[in-house]
DNA sequence: ATCACGTTTGAGACCCAGTATCAGTCGAGT
DNA sequence: ACTCGACTGATACTGGGTCTCAAACGTGAT
């Protein structure tokens, strides 16, 4: 599967927040800040600096992924801690959790940005991101029936790209 | 998580088919060996044996919890062929693989069955099951802008349910 | 029936994402 | 500045899931 592929672009210019009063993403710190207060929890310069990592991320990106990319910025920060701050930040709202395969999981941001759903193909593994009003028309109808709050969903679509179909019957689909 | 609760029920009576022509299952059965037949794989009785558990399963099952319930049973089947059988009855189109979190992975039955999306409470793990034909059409139409062939779909809502909702304020939500 | 080849199986080693532990550190309200 | 409780990092651990390989077996041909 080659998920990986597109998780893990260049990264942007390095610029922490320690003192976030000062960065362009603001206003997402301000709701994490707000989030760890009313829990009861601190806002260290870890949390922080993990926060801006995955701000830079366009799409999806896997934890081992992040800690990767802090390491190679110079950061210590260990795994235990990305993992534990992902969690959070998805308590928080900024994040959401995506599961594509049993390998691991996936995160993407969602605050401020247009949820997205998937096509995956099974050949090749490429990843076709959409949004679609309709379908969250749909989930919202759906909930309204069950009676549930909706926090999020996710919906994948599994199937053969156009590029996939071309060389089939040639390349043996694994 | 509780998503366990509804996947080992009781098992229903026992009814191995390593000779497939006798069971109530037998046109599943065929398309089973249709398959391993066109690929040059063998018809043996294990892999016999794990399709006929997986078809007894209502809903969600699970690899790890399939394999115990055919030791169970007495039957002495290993770990790693019930992983690979299961991949093997995915890839004939009677299984469908899902993924809900990072701990496993899950499995349900399509053929012959109405596919199933599902609401999750994040507070309780309570799974609904529901089937919209609607998402169905939503996803064709998806698929033809892209010029993808669908082999399946994975839509779930995760939300808080009613009950949890009553329960609220008092029993912190994890 | 028998044969021969290539596939399958089981046992156990292995891999690795994710979690738990715990002593030392540090944030933040006072 | 103090103090308490939360946080971090290093590391051990857990548990799905995969890999390996020698022995066993299905299947099509004879």
């Amino acid at each position: 599967m080659a998920l990986n592929e597109r998780i893990l672009p260049s990264l942007p210019k390095p610029n922490v927040n320690t003192n976030p009063s000062a960065t362009p993403f603001d206003p997402v710190c301000a709701v994490f800040r707000r989030y760890l207060h009313n829990e009861k929890l601190k806002f260290t310069p870890e949390r922080a600096m993990i926060l801006d990592a995955t701000l830079r991320k366009e799409g999806l990106f896997d934890p081992e992924g992040l800690a990767t990319d802090l390491k190679t910025l110079g950061h210590r920060v260990s795994r235990a801690t990305v993992y534990r701050t992902l969690a959070h930040l998805q308590d928080a709202g900024i994040l959401k959790q995506v599961f594509f395969d049993n390998k691991q999981s996936y995160y993407e941001v969602i605050a401020g940005r247009a949820t997205n759903d998937y096509l995956i193909c099974v050949s090749t593994g490429k990843l076709i991101e959409f949004s679609s009003d309709r379908l969250k028309a749909l989930r919202d109808e759906i909930c309204k029936q069950h009676g549930f709050d909706p926090i999020s969903h996710q919906f994948h679509i599994f199937g053969i790209s156009p590029e996939a179909k071309a060389n089939q019957g040639k390349a043996k689909v694994k």
